[in-house]
DNA sequence: ATAGGGCTTAAACCTAGGTTTAAGGTCAAG
DNA sequence: CTTGACCTTAAACCTAGGTTTAAGCCCTAT
């Protein structure tokens, strides 16, 4: 897929793909005959998980940190899975994190309910 | 108290609090007669609530309207409580899409394990 | 009465996360 | 074979949310 396509599909602009590339927060696309950027269509649920840890609050490069796919390539298998090991674990420390969050919102619920009373 | 002492007490900075006032998202303080800033401990409240939304990923403008204890934004209580329920819905989302790249990347591992036996 | 620490202001500066612009190459259609 | 939509890059620009700096006043202790 070309990059307008890609970015239509994933509902976000092509100027903030070549940002997220320009960034390392996604890996260089690979590039066509004629230079331009060809994705697979991964990628679009990629940018979809980057949006939904932005809108609450997660910086890019958090974000970047529990991706897979956007660290060094492994030169063997083993460093391979335990790259991805650890982004395991970044996941679930995320999960948990978002937890945590979901239980601070219900706190401030009930405040924002016992001032009004 | 003057802006350092409730500065120190909520565990921001000075410069913070000049900040907020200035973009109206705390009230004007009352000043002494030497000019110097003089406020009521309930501030600390009021900054507590403001850090514990930015980090939730509202927005300064959002967190604005919304604040409770803040008699000049009358907004209702329901309007807040809708904003943070739509908030702990898009924690639900990111937390069952973090569970999915959980799943992409065990399968990552098992297919990276599989091709080294 | 002078040194320090805290207060005042305005304005400059900073990072994150992008968008916009300028100058150009590519490709399919008419 | 030109027009228009799409792609390329680098660099400039923008907003949010602050921090830092400069220049100066206030207050307390020595």
């Amino acid at each position: 897929m070309k990059i307008g396509e890609i970015a239509s599909a994933a509902g976000v602009s092509t100027s903030r793909i070549r940002f997220y590339e320009k960034r390392g927060i996604i890996p260089p696309a690979i590039r066509d005959d004629n230079g331009y950027r060809d994705y697979s269509p991964d990628l679009i649920s990629q940018l979809n998980f980057i949006e939904q840890a932005q809108k609450l609050g997660f910086t890019l490069k958090e974000i970047t940190s529990v991706e897979p796919g956007s660290g060094d390539h492994p030169v063997s298998c083993s460093v391979a899975v335990d790259l991805l090991t650890q982004k395991l674990s970044a996941v679930d420390e995320l999960i948990s994190e978002a937890r945590q969050r979901k239980k601070d919102i219900k706190a401030l619920i009930a405040q924002l309910e016992k001032s009004d009373s």
